[in-house]
DNA sequence: GACCTGCTGCGGGTTG
């Protein structure tokens, strides 16, 4: 089938012939059919796809560049590219690779000695059809691509980027050059092979291959219940110092957790250990990975990182601890060890909690079973097509609706993207300055190279210019800091979520109160605070969250118990799993019929779904909107399992007000840009459609309806919610009231997980609108604006300063004693002739009052002594020689019990120090009255 | 103290 002097090489290399998968896709290959080929890791994938092309190449001797070689990460190039140049050399194919790593000096090589094969990421293959007019000439003569480890990006918009960028191509030099996907095992191969494939006219073709690798799993349970701390990382390190037979892989969910039990194992005695995470220089990752192949390290705790492709040798085993999540999760990590032919795969989950427990089975079950979950991308997503948009500009093409319209649908990035659509697309980057109309089309602007900055007149929005090419986004972080100390980084996503002002976080072996949070300059300012029971411990509660077919695994272990007989448990693990059956069964009974259970305690309901993370997300964004309307304290967790809400809500009335899946929709997308996910979803769109800078605080209806299109479909299921809603409104599911206790793992879940809070993206804007023209309390502002009195409140007091973009102030309201908000230069309209006039009209003028006044905190008073009336007050006060007020204050003249009333203001505004002296009149006369 | 992935081209000039 291949020529005899690839035969002659294959001998050299020391192999007695290829292996299955290799002779499989050999004809396969050959055909000229795009192929994607899932097979486990370790399996000969890439000289599967290689050598039929080599041998092609062989045959006709292709110009450069004929061969595309992409995948999706650095490291893993740079080892394909050694193990191919092996056959290049021999066979005097030219080769070279790119990445951003790479010299300058080995890039400047391509154009004097052109490739034939070329190895690089999807940025670099971007960066070449945008910008690089002299190479990408040479891809005219491409004939194949191969896509390795696609399943890495097939999910997200990486893929996105890469389908299109395929696309182009494709029309660009009007060619069809053959696909060959590799990837690991995935739940959806049909579809991604149909993404990377665009507008090809070249049969599809799937080859699975599973190998002769079994794998088998042994779930193990460790109760950590009742350990915090040095205890609790104790007992883990114990539990995996059992299990590490070398070379084990041991991962876990985050850097610290790899440090701390690295930490943890080493005092133990265990020696030959190393930590790999993404914080680890790549000197070091390499240095490790090399140890590995060489078996000179007994274990190595890691986090994702060893879960990525390149070769680590021999691996005896494999140890998870806590819950896997997803059984693609699962199956990758597993798939790391046993890669001697006919060897068993061995994984060990260590779950710490007894959802954990029930999840980790189920993943494994499913994983067995081959039920990996499909890859969801986002269809269409605007910004991503953007940046294609700008890119072609950028390499000197006019771009046309027509065009862009059929790149998006003939990509499969989006399949229903019509001209109208893409006019309106780029009609956008045209009015915020990205692009502007050609003679043909739409050309790129200068307002490009503001964004996309090469260092001259750079704004503080702008970025780098070599960042427009990726669309992984910076992680970004917010800095806690107690004075002049930086304390550490938290996840803007957990900020979001969870953090507000008031709350107490738990950071660096210590309780901080948390004073501000800026969300312009990423800072967060704390205080040490008193060891308190409510502090947020900041590592619970964002884990990656349960996949639905893992949820419905879980229900099946707790309708049936273990069924798998290659999963292996321990035996606590196996009467902890028996217990939380017996408790399941105590409420369901063996009813085949689903209910949706409601359990109400004290002023708090749980409702337990059971319909995993996505259903309920949404289902906890429809009360947020219900009960906005009814109260400002809202208590908010959900997990796959269950949703806990306070105060109770009666949840018949609120499924009832919606007789269509529109009216659902419109609903959730009333409130959604004030789910704290939003503003993550948000920001990573601004950039690629341009909405930043001066106008960023009115965002276009057209960026906001992206982004919360994005935000619902990446975290919500607002389809299966309605499907929810319908069936109980047709009988389909009860809502049952449970008056027993729920199932205990339930309410652990619940009572370690964080309560979800509103966000609103620029505050002082949403306030500034909304105090327009009027005053309002602060519970009746928090109540608008869905957020907590006490977060408003905070936000008020900065707002009043000088130099605040719209200055704020408060009176009282005579009439019930309140104090009111408003924009400080509405005061003398509101004082005048608004509905408040009377809080501003003194009784009687004739009684003197005292006025109190300071410039600043340690400053001493100045008193005078005043007759209530306009024009009396303001001559008073133009003898104070200072603009800017620091407080004020009005007392009666006379001692009277209502003395310690004497209200006062801060921070004012010369010009309206008048009208607020009458306010303090007003009022203190009006409780005069009533003694 | 969630995790992971990526990131100018081209040609002319100077220096050892």
């Amino acid at each position: 089938m291949i020529s005899e002097r690839l035969v002659m090489l294959v001998r050299e290399k020391g192999w007695a012939s290829l292996n299955e998968l290799q002779l499989k896709s050999i004809g396969i290959v050959k055909r000229g059919d795009n192929v994607l080929i899932t097979a486990p890791t370790g399996s000969g994938k890439t000289e599967a796809a290689l050598l039929p092309v080599l041998d092609e190449m062989l045959r006709t001797s292709p110009e450069p560049v004929s061969l595309l070689y992409i995948t999706p990460m650095r490291a893993l190039i740079n080892d394909v590219f050694n193990r191919i140049k092996w056959w290049a050399d021999k066979l005097g194919l030219t080769i070279a690779r790119k990445h951003g790593e790479v010299s300058q000096r080995e890039k400047n090589m391509r154009n004097k000695v052109k490739p034939q094969i070329l190895v690089l990421t999807p940025e670099s293959l971007k960066i070449d059809l945008d910008w690089a007019p002299r190479f990408r000439e040479n891809y005219r003569s491409v004939r194949w691509i191969i896509i390795d480890e696609v399943h890495e990006i097939a999910g997200n918009k990486r893929g996105a980027q890469l389908s299109l960028l395929l696309e182009r191509l494709r029309k660009l030099f009007s060619i069809d050059p053959q696909i060959i996907a590799l990837s690991a095992t995935i739940g959806s191969p049909e579809e991604v092979l149909e993404l990377i494939s665009g507008s090809s006219s070249r049969r599809r073709t799937v080859l699975t291959y599973n190998g002769t690798r079994k794998s088998s799993i042994l779930v193990e349970y460790l109760d950590t219940s009742r350990f915090t701390g040095d205890e609790y990382w104790a007992k883990v390190a114990w539990k995996v110092l059992g299990e590490i037979e070398p070379v084990t892989i041991v991962f876990v969910q985050s850097r610290y957790a790899a440090e701390r039990l690295f930490k943890e194992l080493s005092s133990l005695g265990l020696e030959e250990i190393a930590v790999h995470h993404s914080s680890v220089s790549g000197e070091i990752k390499e240095d490790i990975e090399d140890k590995m192949r060489k078996g000179y390290v007994k274990a190595v705790i890691t986090t994702r990182t060893l879960e990525l492709g390149i070769d680590i040798g021999y691996i005896k085993k494999v140890v998870v601890v806590g819950s896997p999540a997803t059984a693609l999760s699962l199956a990758q990590k597993v798939g790391r060890s046993g890669h001697r032919e006919g060897e068993e795969s061995r994984g060990v989950v260590i779950a710490t909690s007894v959802a954990e427990l029930l999840e980790s089975v189920a993943a494994a079950e499913n994983m067995l079973e081959g039920i990996i979950e499909p890859q969801k991308l986002i269809p269409c997503p605007l910004d991503i097509i953007a940046r294609e948009a700008l890119g072609m500009a950028l390499s000197g093409v006019e771009v046309t609706p027509e065009i862009l319209a059929s790149l998006a649908r003939d990509s499969k990035v989006c399949r229903d993207f019509d001209e109208e659509q893409a006019r309106r697309l780029l009609d956008f980057l045209s009015s915020r300055k990205l692009m502007k109309r050609g003679d043909k089309g739409y050309r790129l602007s200068s307002g490009f190279f503001k964004i996309w900055s090469f260092g001259r007149d750079k704004k503080w929005w702008s970025r780098d210019f070599s960042e427009f090419f990726t669309v992984i986004s910076e992680r970004e972080v917010f800095q806690v800091r107690h004075g002049e100390n930086t304390i550490g980084e938290l996840d803007s996503q957990f900020v979001y979520r969870y953090l507000r002002v008031g709350d107490t976080v738990r950071l660096a072996g210590r309780s901080w109160r948390v004073i501000d949070i800026d969300d312009n300059s990423k800072k967060i300012s704390v205080a040490p605070a008193p060891r308190e029971t409510s502090e947020i411990p900041v590592w619970r509660g964002l884990a990656q969250s349960v996949s639905n077919e893992v949820l419905i695994g879980v229900i099946n272990v707790l309708r049936r118990g273990v069924s798998k007989e290659n999963i292996l448990l321990s035996e606590e693990a196996r009467s902890i799993i028996e217990k939380a059956r017996e408790e399941w069964m105590r409420i369901n009974g063996d009813e085949a019929e689903s209910k949706v259970w409601v359990h109400e305690k004290g002023d708090s309901q749980v409702i337990i779904t059971f319909m995993g993370q996505r259903i309920n997300e949404a289902l906890g964004l429809l009360l947020l909107s219900a009960l906005s309307r009814v109260t400002t304290s809202i208590s908010l967790k959900v997990t796959p399992y269950a949703v806990m809400v306070k105060p109770k809500i009666d949840l018949g009335e609120v499924f009832g007000r919606f007789s269509c899946f529109n009216e659902l929709k419109r609903e959730l997308l009333r409130v959604v840009d004030r789910h704290p996910l939003y503003v993550s979803v948000l920001n990573e769109l601004r950039y690629s459609l341009g909405a930043i800078g001066d106008k960023s605080d009115e965002e276009k209806e057209f960026v906001k309806s992206e982004a919360s299109r994005q935000l619902l479909h990446q975290y919500m299921d607002i389809d299966g919610l309605w499907v929810m809603i319908n069936s109980l409104r047709k009988g389909e599911i009860e809502l049952r009231k449970l008056e027993s206790e729920p199932p205990s793992f339930i309410t652990e879940e619940l009572s370690s997980t964080l309560e979800l809070k509103p966000w609103y993206r620029d505050l002082s804007g949403a306030l500034q609108k909304l105090l327009k023209g009027w005053a309002f309390t602060v519970e009746e502002i928090s109540e608008a604006l869905l957020l907590p009195a006490r977060t408003i409140e905070h936000k008020l007091k900065e707002m009043r300063k000088p130099g605040s973009k719209a200055r704020v102030t408060k009176f009282i309201d005579t009439e019930t004693g309140e104090a009111r908000w408003c924009l400080m230069d509405d005061l003398p309209g509101l004082a005048s002739d608004g509905d408040f006039r009377e809080s501003f009209t003194p009784l009687d003028n004739k009684q003197p009052f005292q006025l109190k006044i300071k410039a600043d905190s340690d400053d001493a008073y100045m008193e005078f002594v005043f007759t209530p009336s306009l024009s009396v007050i303001s001559e008073i006060i133009n003898k104070v020689p200072f603009d800017e007020i620091y407080e004020l204050q009005v007392q009666p003249l006379v001692n009277g019990i209502y003395r310690n009333l004497s209200p006062r203001y801060y921070f004012v505004k010369k010009s309206i120090a008048p009208y607020l002296v009458l306010n303090g009149v007003a009022y203190l006369q009006k409780i005069k009255g009533l003694e």
